[in-house]
DNA sequence: CTGAAAGCGCTTACAG
DNA sequence: CTGAAAGCGCTTACAG
């Protein structure tokens, strides 16, 4: 005979409820508790409602552990980045979360070094260990598809976080750094811009990809060329935008205007015209891409594009949590020109 | 008869081997194999061995949720904290990550905000579903002496990072705020300046309450009075640091120099001299705390006090890991002072 | 030092 | 629509 249970047991007493005494007070088998915690159409709808109630008054929540022994697979969801923007993985964490609140699933953090060799194995190792119900792909190693094929080896479900559409809609958010930058362009010529550099991020990342490109592409839509050395590339760090501002802003005639792919190269940027007495923005224009805290900390505060970033995560994240026979759609998130005191017309 | 499972079964075959793969190769129980896993010493040398080498060339790692199942414990460590600074936070996390590295451990984490009144709930129900193994609290909410009880009472591990000892030492990682603050007065002190501001983050932080203390103890030692409002009371945030600075700045006399408890109140008294035409350091010396990003981007660069919150993370994270029997001592982790350029003898 | 039985709290596979 | 049995991969409690 299986140890007696003490049938007084209540929400308040020490020990949690489990599906046994739900299954007990309800009159039903623990089979049925089940099939209406996992919200199977087959039930009846009245022994659904008494059994409902029953877990909510006793606060009765399903063991997640005991779910994912039987189900092989947990609910943690596993967020995998490799990013040094600190503002950026906070709020892509705070979103993911948003979508994750009162749903019992939890989140998981790895960040890693996409530069090492066994970063695959260890995200490998982090995902079958845990069992992970799946897992958000964050820039850049979003845009690593070896990874993403490893995943999809272990039958381990992502979403990608990125630039441009990589892989099938339903695994994907797409930010469209394309149209960030392009409304940009737009903003500078409107002012009267002719002469503008680029400061571009590492040229194999999607994302310093997709901004140049949307960017350059409405100056040819416009018919505007730019003079040669315009375009640079920098390593989307502080200390690449004062390396690429410095050779930039001695060049004769200078730019009026910089389009700097992130805010830490435009933070850059700042640091060299002042150095040098170039005015801002009386005599350059500098437009930056995130709209980091750092934006409204600089003086004058900076021109630059935000990307909802949370919402970027809440979005992703809530992919993740769709039963996988679910609708397939890709999602999307706008990036849009925050304007501040750093542009004005060309001198 | 139970399911026959192919003997066959290796590391590379598609399904993960589970205990009773390792026993019944090894010849043992696997209740011995479960004692090796667990470092029991009631194994015999030669046995433990045999079954060490065998888990090893299998690639063998015991599933967590299933131990978390037995255990009634997951291995799972979570984060728990209320603090907008996002790169303390991301530094918070690659620390206890640092620790969590090929232990079995992961990392949940968990955002929430203090002032809400169901905050302590949401713990609760976070660390109680997920049979978390232990918390780490992060300053603010390390603070909270209600949160701290009701982890307590759950009978919930948990390790406190704060300013100060506020609970017994195995629970504890000391920040000494009170020392940085300290050696920021006599860097001020040391150039000549009598006459400083102290903007102060708010009066029911334990960090900012100890980064006071540890500075106007310095002063009190070495017989220096202030002048009348010169210690002003802030919110650690850029606006508050603006709006502060705007008063102080305006009396006369000025203030020769203006210590800030945090790097974003110091941004904000950049802010405001520059605005008035105040030159920093040659007219006023400004001196932050937490050496952040912004802190090397602002011009000119900010002498700051530097925090090692990756360590920070890393201690308390690993005391989690610890045996409860373990010897019980406090952590301890020294801030110290980052010259730049934001300071200069008085003019 | 070692092991057979029972159990952790759920779900799957099968039967009715 | 509902349930009894077996199982997920481990550990605890007990026995030897």
């Amino acid at each position: 005979m299986p140890a007696a249970k003490t049938p007084s047991r209540t929400a308040t007493a020490g020990k949690a409820n489990t599906i046994n005494d739900i299954a007990r007070l309800a009159g039903v088998s623990k089979k049925t508790v089940s099939r209406v915690i996992n919200r199977s159409p087959l039930v009846r709808q009245d022994t659904r409602e008494k059994v409902e109630a029953l877990m909510r008054d006793l606060g009765y929540v399903p063991d997640p552990i005991a779910r994912g022994l039987a189900f092989r697979r947990s609910f943690l969801i596993g967020m995998v980045y490799d990013n040094p923007t600190a503002q950026f993985i906070v709020n892509m964490q705070y979103g993911a979360l948003d979508s994750l609140r009162d749903s019992g699933f939890e989140l998981v953090v790895h960040p890693c070094d996409s530069r090492s060799p066994g970063y695959i194995d260890g995200v490998r190792r982090f995902v079958q260990q845990q069992k992970l119900h799946g897992v958000m792909l964050v820039p850049r190693v979003s845009e690593d598809q070896a990874l993403a094929d490893m995943l999809d080896e272990i039958g381990c479900r992502y979403v990608r976080i990125a630039a441009v559409a990589l892989d099938a809609p339903e695994r994907m958010v797409v930010t469209h750094d394309h149209d960030g930058a392009a409304e940009v362009a737009d903003y500078l010529l409107s002012l009267g811009h002719r002469d503008i550099a680029v400061l571009t991020g590492p040229a194999h990342y999607r994302s310093a990809i997709e901004r140049t490109r949307g960017f350059m592409g409405v100056l040819e839509r416009r018919g505007i060329a730019l003079p040669a050395g315009r375009v640079v590339e920098a390593g989307y760090t502080f200390e690449s935008g004062v390396a690429a501002a410095e050779k930039l802003l001695a060049a004769t005639p200078r730019p009026t205007a910089i389009f700097c792919e992130n805010d830490e190269m435009a933070a850059g940027v700042y640091r060299v015209a002042l150095r040098s007495g170039i005015q801002i923005p009386q005599q350059l224009s500098v437009v930056g891409y995130d709209d980091s805290p750092l934006a409204s900390r600089l003086w004058p505060p900076l021109t630059s594009v935000r990307r909802d970033t949370r919402d970027t995560g809440r979005v992703a994240a809530a992919m993740l949590l769709q039963p996988e026979d679910a609708p397939r759609a890709m999602a999307s998130v706008r990036p849009h020109l925050v304007t501040r005191d750093s542009c004005q017309p060309p001198p």
